[in-house]
DNA sequence: TGATATTGCTATTGCCAATAGCATTTCTTA
DNA sequence: TAAGAAATGCTATTGGCAATAGCAATATCA
């Protein structure tokens, strides 16, 4: 059985992240979160009082998509808002969330290690850099 | 605005992925198709008769999930059935298929080159080797 | 001040993955 | 060879996530 796809980097690319998101996502499950729902709890956390709508372009969510994640991680009393002006909304950590957080950080912090040591030592220091160059290159077009 | 997350491997690799992704089903909608479509109608060119259940397994998709893909590309005369024994069938590419698979690659390798293009030159020769090996360690989990 | 941009939102759509369960056929092995 | 186990294709459903179009309120800038 030949595989032509593993030659496509873009593929394997797509492959890679999607088994990563679901082992992720598997460790995460015991919290009641998503994967999505912890990149936004660790922005907030060293951006505290940031705009949804930056948030989301850090994350690369559009607003009407932020919408929902906000408003799921609220109901958790994970995180609140405080009015920032007239229209935007800083967000923050609640005591809650800081303590889930710090739970779910050590589930992160396996699953990213883990990501490290499945790949030949001597390319490991070429890792993030290729992906950043990926990500940033894509994301800016 | 602090991005914690770029430093996370596990999280730049989603969003590289999801972004690249994005960029492909942007060229492919003059075609009808999504990268899905694609990445089986490559698979059944180069293995003839190659199983509905076969494909899934190299594609990560379930058998479940496989149906309305496989459906889909039916629907469309793209590929075509033939019974290999009593419970399975082994697909084919049609002449439609094989028309419109010509035109398609033309677009994925276009996207594959600029993936290979956006990293840095002394970086590229990782690439491969480290998609394939994150791909190997999760998916064998 | 008037035009323009931003923020947060509603509503909807579509793709994709996960799960549970079913009938049929094939394989295994005792 | 008969009985149990596994494989194949499928139905049906659920949930997450991204894209799009559009709206009201507010802020910014010329």
């Amino acid at each position: 059985m030949i595989d032509p796809l593993s030659s496509l980097p873009g593929y394997v690319l797509s492959r890679a992240a999607a088994a990563s998101l679901t082992e992720l996502n598997r460790g995460l499950a015991k919290f009641g979160l998503r994967h999505s729902d912890v990149s936004l709890l660790i922005l907030v956390e060293v951006n505290p009082k940031l705009t949804q709508s930056d948030a989301g372009k850090l994350l690369d969510i559009q607003r009407a998509n932020m919408v929902p994640l906000v408003a799921r991680l609220l109901d958790r009393s994970l995180i609140s808002k405080e009015p920032v002006d007239g229209r935007s909304q800083g967000l923050l950590l609640t005591g809650k969330g800081k303590k889930l957080l710090r739970e779910v950080k050590a589930v992160v912090d396996h699953h990213e290690r883990e990501l490290e040591l499945s790949i030949p030592e001597r390319l490991r220091p070429h890792l993030l850099p290729i992906l950043n160059a990926l990500w940033d290159s894509i994301r800016s077009k």
